[in-house]
RNA sequence: GGGCCUGUGGCUUAGCCUGGACAUAGCGCCGGGCUUCUAACCCGGAUGUCGGGGGUUCAAAUCCCCCCAGGCCCGCCA
């Protein structure tokens, strides 16, 4: 609705002014939409741009579909701002369940994202992956599209070599207690610093890597049962950040289904193929200057080979494909999308995010430096008990367990996605623990507020016609939740949506300190509860799609 | 050496793609607000060479060029 209304002030401009740009932009504090497009004129017109603002003003206030609109010139800028009328149809909208749906489509989407290695826990690296991946899916679904989300297994690596090599020979048994992916990184890690102290150990490793490809059925299963494993621990910590994986599809499949060797040889008929020792494509044309190398002089395919052969499996399958993935594969990435492009294939889209780091430097998991996400997860649980304890101290145990849960989820979920993807960021205890404002919990609360007054109000006739500069302030907001979301899918950044909810939080907050809504009466009441009951609904829907819980209390 | 990303008050951060009205907010700091709808809150104040320099433009945090600093990448690893 928004959109239209876009659309119709644009066209207005353009055909009231001539201009094949409307120069429209959001107005910011100054009104709901401006236009610049004065400043332009100017030259042209050779007329001060004040001048051209008050003649293109007079204009469109004649314009019918314009009307209800308060349109103004303030200096070179036209101000468009949005009339009762407007204001109440959103309200309609924003009351009903599922506001911010977007219409059905039928582009077919899959998403990958985490696609970790099995061989240790994941940490706040990895789950910044998880966090960003699964918020984009759900503003997928929410904007209406059919979506596929899934792990990639990379179940044929070095890594996972090393793994089973330390099983095969080294002191291995898991300790009481211990979770899966933890005792497959307590073997990892040791497992290689045998091989810094022994080379001859990588000699057993290459012949490990090479028994899995040729598929000698009891070294497959070796490697399976370790992946699984760790995949199962995982799914643990994946569910406790409420991500979700529909397919978990494993690399090794495309080897056993002979996609990867279908692949190679498309490959080999491409004129930038070239094979000496090693089959490899020349892509220095499209500015890569490495070669890249698809097939190993023993015959064995590398992990680029494997990757082509999954994407041309998604696209076959998909319509859209889209890949989220640390900053480290930029490169393999672009080369991917290079490869796919002159097979004709479908292009994946990539989200790339940067490193987080620790106060210290690097996450390492083969060093084992990271602070893994059971860890976080635990600590925060802890700290939410705790705060929980303290401000709800009447609440049963359960009660305020099962509050922590939400809020440290809240806590965790927010705290990563709030941040531009492309930003580098320094994993902070202290930060990460905070229930403050731009916060998880702030939206919370905001939303558990707006849950308490409803409760306490009980019937009431729903009224959309506001009247405070606080009432339509707060009823714009809400407006703008529908386009964050086609925001979200169009430019596949989640972060936006996370700082709209807390812009949403905020204006409620001021909204609620100053306007009372349960001691107002008759008609004010009645329409305060509807402001109430539409933020309520919107902060819910916009805590949902970020994969929080919109708890009713804490 | 080459490529990509980042650099915004003491700290963290939005805005940059699509240039425009006093640069967004949080933490911290100073001062206020709970016999009143949940104070995980609200209001006010101080704090900015938007890394540095050049350029384009009526207008640059935003576009272009150069430089500096940090991260990542440039493997017959994944």
């Amino acid at each position: 609705m928004l959109h239209d209304v876009y659309t119709t002030i644009e066209t207005a401009i353009k055909e009231t002014s001539g201009t094949a740009d409307a120069l429209l932009t959001d107005g910011g504090e100054h009104a709901d939409f401006a236009s610049t497009v004065a400043f332009a004129l100017a030259k042209q017109k050779k007329q001060a741009p004040v001048k051209i603002a008050q003649d293109l003003v007079a204009d469109l206030r004649k314009r019918p579909e314009l009307s209800g609109m308060t349109i103004e010139a303030k200096g070179p800028y036209i101000n468009f701002i949005f009339g009762n009328a407007y204001v109440s149809e959103v309200l309609k909208a924003a009351v009903q369940p599922g506001y911010g749906n977007l219409e059905k489509k039928t582009t077919r989407v899959v998403l990958e994202h985490t696609s970790a290695n099995p061989n240790g826990p994941l940490h706040v690296g990895h789950i910044r992956n998880s966090i960003i991946g699964d918020t984009l899916a759900r503003a997928f679904r929410k904007a209406g599209y059919p979506l596929e989300v899934q792990y990639y297994v990379n179940d044929m690596g070095r890594q996972i070599a090393i793994v089973v090599w330390g099983f095969d020979n080294l002191d291995s048994a898991q300790q009481t207690g211990e979770k899966e992916d933890a005792h497959i990184a307590r073997i990892y890690i040791a497992a290689n610093r045998e091989i810094e102290k022994d080379e001859g150990i990588t000699q057993q490793v290459n012949t490990l890597m090479q028994l899995v490809e040729n598929g000698d059925p009891a070294t497959v299963k070796k490697f399976r049962n370790e992946v699984s494993r760790c995949l199962d621990g995982f799914r643990v910590t994946m569910k406790d950040l409420n991500v979700a994986h529909d397919r978990f599809v494993w690399e090794s499949d495309f080897i056993r289904n002979g996609d990867t060797e279908r692949i190679i040889n498309k490959l080999k008929g491409m004129p930038q193929a070239h094979e000496d020792e090693t089959l490899y494509l020349d892509l220095s044309e499209f500015g890569f200057e490495n070669k890249y190398v698809i097939r190993r002089s023993d015959g064995t395919s590398v992990y680029a080979a494997r990757d082509l052969a999954f994407h041309a499996w998604k696209g076959a399958n998909f319509d859209r494909i889209i890949d989220v993935l640390g900053a480290d594969h930029k490169l393999i990435g672009a080369q991917l999308q290079c490869t796919m492009k002159i097979l004709g294939e479908k292009v994946p889209e990539i989200v790339y995010f940067e490193f987080v780091s620790l106060p210290e430097g690097s996450m390492s998991t083969r060093a084992g430096k990271f602070v893994s996400a059971d860890d976080l997860i635990t600590e925060i649980r802890k700290r939410a008990f705790d705060e929980v304890t303290a401000r709800r101290p009447e609440l049963d145990e359960e009660s305020r367990k099962a509050i922590a849960q939400s809020v440290g989820l809240a806590a965790i979920r927010y705290d990563i996605v709030k941040v531009s993807p492309e930003k580098n960021t320094i994993f902070d205890w202290k930060e990460a623990l905070d229930f403050e404002r731009q916060s998880g919990p702030y939206i919370q609360y905001a939303h558990a507020r707006a849950c308490s007054i409803l409760e306490k109000a009980g019937e009431f006739a729903e009224c959309y016609d506001m009247e405070t500069e606080q009432e339509i302030i707060l009823a714009k907001q809400i407006a703008k939740f529908p386009r964050v979301i086609e925001k979200v899918v169009t430019e596949l950044r989640p972060h936006i949506l996370a700082t709209y909810a807390r812009e949403l939080a905020d204006t409620f907050n001021t909204f609620y300190h100053f306007e009372p809504v349960l001691k107002s009466e008759g008609k004010i009441r009645d329409r305060r509860l509807t402001l109430v009951k539409a933020v309520q609904n919107t902060i819910k829907e916009s805590l949902e799609t970020l994969g929080i819980d919109a708890i009713r209390s804490m």
